[in-house]
DNA sequence: TCCTTCTATGCAACTCGTTGCATAAACAAG
DNA sequence: CTTGTTTATGCAACGAGTTGCATAGAAGGA
């Protein structure tokens, strides 16, 4: 399971709380892993009471309290263990390929507006992901001399993005052949 | 929940057995769905109870007997219903980037022979979509007129083509990255 | 003052997915 | 004639992930 080392890798690269979690997870970390608040919740618990990350309760004005996390020595050997061991190259899992090929038995034509909006999804995803890297690693505020985390990142950025210019790609094939294909079964 | 739809897709574009989708689910409908033969089971079990599809017993000789399943009219009706309504854009899974990333905070260097395993997973990916797409689409025994199902399957197709073309682009850029930041931390 | 929004944390119930195990028919090899 | 492989189906238990709901502090606006 590798929400717990997606969880220890945010932590040392940052300390937070839980809230500030699940929103790193609605954007950094979450364009590679994806979390709800709950999941998150449940397991800072057990991590904690296993010994992975330690607690510090933060008072805060204007805002409620937090309890902030840091990763603790047997987390950060965790997490070693686990780089260390070989993973299953990812399971697929593509909605959209199902309904594509689903298609065929229904109205192709019906689909395009379904496409379209996916297309539109990730063309804002890419934007987002050119204006982090142009703030982060290509811009003019951008460190000279990046450090190893700090190249780690990029060329994880740079998958993202290189995964976005293919799917437009895709999704413009998918609507072309969609197109052809015409309103009739 | 989209498996029932996979295998709804799956059962109309060809009925068979649960054994022979759990087949296909380490092939064709495999490539942007996965799933066991236990989840396939039971999935079957609980579409047929709801009368979404329909078993056919089959004695066969030189092999034990099998259920043949294939889709009734609610199952159809579902898949309708399925493909008219809205869909997110998938959430990602994506182990090896948290242990990219992870890299930061232990030997970037050790990932180098994983990294290049998952290279070799996604060129022998490649090679066996390549294989299919001459087989079925391109090559000499190929239709010349394809319908619409097939040329639907072949925009699938050119989507794994793609993914896995940009995957190997991108693990190369890894692998610079990585052999670059050396074997010290 | 009430209502909404944002921050912040959490429980309970459920569904989905994985892992381990079990059975059995048919054939092929030793 | 036992052992191993392929085809074929399934149960039980567990772990991961989702959904709905609940609470509460602090700020801002109607």
């Amino acid at each position: 399971m590798a929400l717990d080392h997606a969880i220890l890798v945010s932590l040392l690269e940052q300390p937070g709380s839980g809230y500030e979690l699940s929103r790193r997870f609605e954007r950094s970390i979450g364009y590679f892993w994806t979390a709800t608040h709950q999941q998150i919740y449940r397991v800072l618990k057990r991590m904690e009471s296993d010994g992975w990350i330690q607690v510090r309760e933060v008072s805060q004005q204007a805002r409620p309290d937090k309890k902030e996390y840091s990763v603790a020595a047997p987390g950060r050997a965790a997490l070693s263990r686990w780089l260390h061991e070989p993973i299953e190259p990812e399971s697929v899992r593509h909605d959209l390929a199902v309904k594509i090929r689903g298609a065929a038995f229904d109205d192709p034509a019906a689909l395009i507006r379904e496409v379209e909006r996916h297309r539109q999804a990730h063309t804002d995803r890419l934007a987002h992901y050119l204006a982090g890297e142009r703030r982060d690693f290509t811009g003019p505020g951008a460190p000279a001399a990046p450090d190893a985390g700090q190249q780690l990142q990029h060329v994880v950025l740079r998958g993202g993005i290189a995964y976005e210019r293919m799917t437009l790609d895709w999704l413009d094939d998918v609507l072309a052949t969609l197109r052809r294909l015409g309103p009739a079964r």
